[in-house]
RNA sequence: GGCAGUGUAGCUCAGUCUGGUUAGAGCACACGGCUCAUACCCGUGUUGUCAUUGGUUCAAAUCCAAUCACUGCCA
């Protein structure tokens, strides 16, 4: 089987973790489990990026040692995915395998030429770490956060990334796919035919960050610091001889999950590095929208963070994953209230989900003990309801895979919601209760094992989205297969008959409705 | 200032590339049905000068031009 290697960004500690950085994290988790249950081979990468100016004024001010700040600063991140069943690796720009990296990659452009020293100067945001070209500049103030800049000049390493750009064109107009959405990739495109500069990728002026080997001085720009995390943390090193086979393995990344804020980093700069260093680019650079708050971006400042901890308090772990990855175009900007939240949480949670597997937890008890019966599908199922059912399941694995290898989370979740209520409209069209007064024995049993194998595919589809969902519904249904492997699309259903997945028999429990409705 | 994008039902959006049956979906709302269920589910229905103006065409939400509003990237 295949691989899959999906990164998100690593985060700057200097924050605490909002809506944003659980907004990218899920997504990468989706796919990271998604892929997993299709068998292949994954590896899922999130972590923090800890150095520059920013990290080691924070700690200055607590009186803090910075390495004791940074390791402090981490642990809400931490936390949070656990909370959230975040599953994926974790890399910390301070740990040793980091560095080490960086400081070899940094050698060994500058052994060929593609780093050289150079002095850097112009109009610097301390806060934002961005050398900002005076016609940005308005009465001093970074256009970003409008603090002030400073003039500076230093000595600073550059690295040649215009002598990649022509090739880096080439890519994208070659690789349709390379950065998405489209929108994103003729932004790059205008960006870098407009004509772009050699950046700087050293500091003199900062401490706190990964020591320029043999000139020590200098300490590695944070963002060519930060980038090089995609390899290191799956064990790259330049020479072949240190490298582990992990990296053979899943490199090239198969998406980067990022911001439309950190587009130009990774869509120009990191593949400059990587052609630089002789590596294949990334297959898919994903740039997601930002989620805004009365329209607009939510931002320290703005004072508008929301605080993923509260809504997981109020919601759960499940409801917010699928708020989230249903509610908004993956690619654009999404408002975010927490009324739509609750909304969506009752109609699609409760009343369809919940309400669906609730409803034939009860009947399964009252008409069979709760045993799932032993279905006899008989000619007449060749057409009908019974079959619509079959054929609608039966068509999910193949859309999800469409829809998510163009990371469109929101139609893969329509997809499955209307297998949902197609469902709980079989239920009302085939009206068990009556069958079931009329001792129609046969008819009964028929629909209701259809409703519990239906129940089970429903929970093989929302398992990425929804793990602890997903498993609570396993259980309570009496499944025994693996939740965790996703179900494969039968190429032809001639005979009902051989479509019996879950077992007959299964003991099909009566549970806690699985997302009570919310009563404002 | 340059380039790009967006503007469709009360809300969120699909449809626009490749013009062509009465412009769709979900939510919300109204009415009806059902009763197994978390007052749930099922059915039916209402609302649209498809931003504005003009053009091309037998035919335009869809193509073209201009205008307005908002957004993004660059300067």
């Amino acid at each position: 089987m295949g691989k899959f290697y999906v990164t998100t960004p690593i985060y700057y500690v200097n924050d605490v973790p909002h809506v944003g950085h659980a907004y990218s994290t899920i997504a990468a988790d989706v796919l990271s489990r998604f892929y997993r249950s299709l068998d292949y081979d994954v590896f899922f990468l999130t972590g923090t990026d800890e150095h520059g100016q920013k990290v080691a004024k924070a700690a200055e001010e607590r009186g803090l040692d910075v390495q004791k700040h940074v390791d402090e600063m981490v642990v809400p991140f931490k936390e949070l995915w656990k909370r959230l069943e975040i599953d994926s690796g974790f890399i910390r720009t301070t740990e040793k395998r980091h560095e080490i990296v960086v400081q070899a990659i940094f050698e060994k452009l500058r052994e060929k030429g593609d780093i050289y020293p150079g002095k850097y100067e112009g109009w610097y945001c301390i806060f934002e770490e961005t050398f900002y070209p005076e016609s940005q500049i308005e009465e001093g103030k970074c256009p970003e956060c409008s603090r002030e800049v400073k003039w500076v000049s230093e000595d600073s390493y550059f690295f040649k990334t215009s002598n990649y750009i022509p090739r880096l064109h080439k890519h994208i107009e070659e690789n349709p796919d390379f950065i998405m959405p489209k929108s994103r990739r003729n932004e790059v495109l205008s960006y870098i035919e407009s004509g772009v500069q050699d950046v700087s990728v050293s500091r003199t002026a900062i401490k706190w960050g990964v020591k320029v080997p043999g000139d020590e001085k200098h300490v590695v720009y944070v963002w060519f610091d930060a980038l090089i995390n995609y390899l290191s943390g799956i064990g790259y090193h330049p020479d072949k001889k240190k490298q582990d086979p992990n990296f053979k393995k899943f490199w090239p990344a198969d998406v980067h999950i990022i911001g439309k804020d950190i587009l130009k980093f990774h869509a120009v700069i990191w593949p400059a590095m990587l052609m630089a260093l002789g590596e294949d680019l990334p297959k898919m650079i994903f740039a997601h929208g930002f989620l805004t708050v009365g329209g607009e971006k939510i931002s320290k400042s703005r004072g508008k963070v929301i605080d993923p901890n509260e809504l997981i308090d109020k919601y759960g772990a499940d409801a917010y994953r699928y708020f989230f990855m249903s509610q908004f175009t993956f690619g654009l900007d999404g408002e975010y209230t927490e009324e739509t939240m609750i909304k969506r949480i009752n109609a699609d949670l409760a009343n369809d989900l919940g309400n669906l597997v609730h409803r034939t937890a009860n009947m399964m008890k009252k008409y069979y003990e709760g045993n799932v019966p032993n279905p006899k599908y008989s000619q007449s199922d060749k057409e009908g309801l019974t079959r619509d059912i079959k054929i609608q399941i039966n068509g999910i694995p193949n859309h999800l895979k469409r829809y998510l290898k163009v990371l469109d989370f929101s139609k893969s979740l329509a997809a499955i919601w209307h297998t949902i209520s197609l469902l709980n409209k079989y239920i009302e069209d085939m009206a068990p209760w009556q069958l079931h007064k009329e001792e129609r024995n046969d008819e009964l049993a028929k629909v209701m094992y259809t409703l519990a194998d239906g129940i089970r595919a429903v929970a093989q589809f929302i398992y990425p989205f929804m793990p602890q969902t997903a498993e609570k519904i396993w259980k309570q249904i009496g499944a025994t297969g693996d939740l965790k492997r996703f179900p494969e699309t039968k190429p032809d259903i001639k005979d009902l008959n051989d479509w019996v997945v879950l077992k007959p028999g299964s003991n099909f429990k009566i549970a806690e409705p699985l997302f009570p409705r919310i009563e404002e």
